[in-house]
DNA sequence: CTGAAAGCGCTTACAG
DNA sequence: CTGAAAGCGCTTACAG
């Protein structure tokens, strides 16, 4: 590869009458000059190296997605639906975008805090605590999308996120509303937002007048297999004691819900209400189609972006939060209950 | 941040020590100092500088995934379903991955040819010939997924692929085997693959003894919007003159033709075959299963690491090129013409 | 076993 | 308008 040394003999110039060219100094270098560099880069297919760039306090221009691969095959269609408008904005502002996925072991992604991005946008749900502490404390300017168990996130990072509380209220009072009074919440998995979806559920059933009965929030490890077979479980129950309608942590679980319903012949929504969380495309193609709460995930990736460029222009507090609002999407998946 | 040299003041010894440390260099520094040094690395959570290591010829460790992202918010099993095997392969030879999705203006992903990463993996059916030959042009080591109509590829850079004539070929024999004589294809855009996918078509048709019908192979020049529309005019045609089965270029041409059959009240398959390639998650659980040619996408992942890295450590020539077969899987999309 | 020096490719004051 | 020098953080011969 040509260095900026290469380009300076090839012109019978210096080095940094080179850099300023490049850096389109103004008013330093004549026309003239500025032309025969030009060439010569294009000639030489010169291209500044990345990384010497860096060493001397430049900015790489460069975004880095923090996230982890799930040892599963099922493409990710939350992280899709956030991740295309992100990338959009980012070029938008012309930044670039690189994702990291690291070893599981070694650290992860946190192997990348070594100045191979500027900043960091960071899929909260998926790293664990430990990780977000090390990004905190590598102080790369982070977004973090969702909310984080790390007590120091709080004061030190970035957030956006739906209103999680709000969106489980909505869900749920969209059942109750129906007539619904024995309703079960499969909740997700640990991550962020789970807590504050209980929250919203139990808010909804209380102000329904329903019994706060602590055993329908039904505990779920992941949204993938175990998801599946708590829903069986559920549904194997009588049908005097099973819920009426089932809200879900996620689309993801909704789906499943779906389809152990179907494979146990239990009809939805006749015989079963489902509503799901986020909306994501294939949910509105399900059968039935989902009623789901959802979250506004393009607007979320593209603020994300937006939010991290400007705590890296100094234009916003490194502690900038933002709350955004779910909406209850209505389909076919949940009806009055029968009687 | 802390640096190599405050690590060194902290321990009294010079920068050089500490590397030799933190390279492990073999019988360098003693078992005391070693352990002094380590604990100031963690005392002051130092990492070294990628950029800085980069510098003095060290290897970034790092594998790019170079891919453009498309304007669309259908999440793509199809990358999804090779990218989650090809990350698993790289963390498993204990290499980092880094997603490249560039500017649409201003070169795309070829201003990361820049020294961020030691070898590149590369979509080809997603790349700008231009950018292919960039990409050749900076001699970082490359694996193409898919062919490349660049001709200098052919000679300077590694291709995996799948057998695209073969399995064309599989799919439409299972559509003549069956009785099929009117068999439409609706191709792909002009990416890699489909001219060979156009061939192993027209072959498949020359031995079931149908004339070479030049009207069947229609144009279409991306699989979303377009390919629907192209879909419902060729199902729009007389049921005497429509095709009675249609080859797709691939699932997510096909799942729109399942799409537009379904909306013009045409069932599947008993007035109309269909036949994909890929084999995308999805593909399993359309209205009805989709017939299709399965891709062993996870082993092109896989191997395509595995492939780069081999070329990296000068184990395999730079053009090494893998054509790996497709199998046949069907389902309920096809079935024989009815009469 | 440890240290001083040079150099990777670039940019930034600072002279001229 | 152009050039010489210093320095970013690291590693690698080379001395001692």
């Amino acid at each position: 590869m040509a260095t900026i040394k290469d380009i300076a003999r090839e012109c019978g110039v210096s080095a940094n009458t080179v850099s300023s060219v490049l850096n389109n100094k103004p008013g330093e270098v004549s026309a003239q000059t500025r032309e025969r560099v030009l060439a010569a880069v294009r000639r030489l297919g010169y291209r500044p190296n990345a990384a010497a760039r860096r060493m001397v306090g430049k900015r790489m221009n460069t975004i880095g997605i923090a996230d982890r691969f799930i040892e599963n095959t099922q493409p990710n269609a939350y992280k899709a639906q956030i991740l295309e408008p992100l990338t959009h904005a980012a070029r938008t502002l012309r930044w670039d975008v690189l994702y990291y996925a690291g070893h599981v072991t070694g650290g992860g992604f946190t192997a990348f805090l070594d100045g191979r991005s500027d900043g960091l946008i960071s899929f909260t749900g998926w790293i664990d605590p430990i990780e977000v502490n090390a990004i905190l404390a590598s102080s790369t300017p982070v977004v973090f999308i969702g909310d984080t168990e790390s007590d120091q996130a709080e004061h030190r990072a970035s957030i956006i996120d739906v209103d999680n509380e709000a969106g489980a209220y909505l869900g749920v009072s969209h059942l109750t509303g129906l007539g619904h009074r024995r309703i079960g919440m499969l909740q997700g998995p640990g991550i962020s937002g789970n807590r504050d979806r209980v929250a919203g559920f139990r808010r909804a059933m209380r102000e329904a007048g329903v019994a706060d009965n602590d055993a329908y929030p039904y505990p779920s490890t992941d949204w993938t297999l175990s998801g599946y077979y708590t829903a069986i479980e559920v549904l194997r129950l009588p049908r005097s004691e099973r819920p009426t309608a089932l809200f879900c942590f996620n689309d993801a679980l909704a789906l499943s819900v779906l389809h152990a319903a179907a494979e146990l012949g239990i009809s939805v929504p006749d015989e079963l209400s489902v509503v799901g969380f986020d909306d994501l495309i294939p949910s509105a193609l399900s059968s039935p189609p989902l009623t789901t709460v959802r979250q506004p995930l393009a607007d979320i990736g593209r603020r994300a972006v937006e939010i991290l460029v400007a705590i890296m222009d100094g234009d916003l507090p490194r502690d900038y939060r933002e709350i955004v609002a779910p909406d209850l999407i209505v389909r076919s998946s949940t009806a009055a209950p029968a009687l």
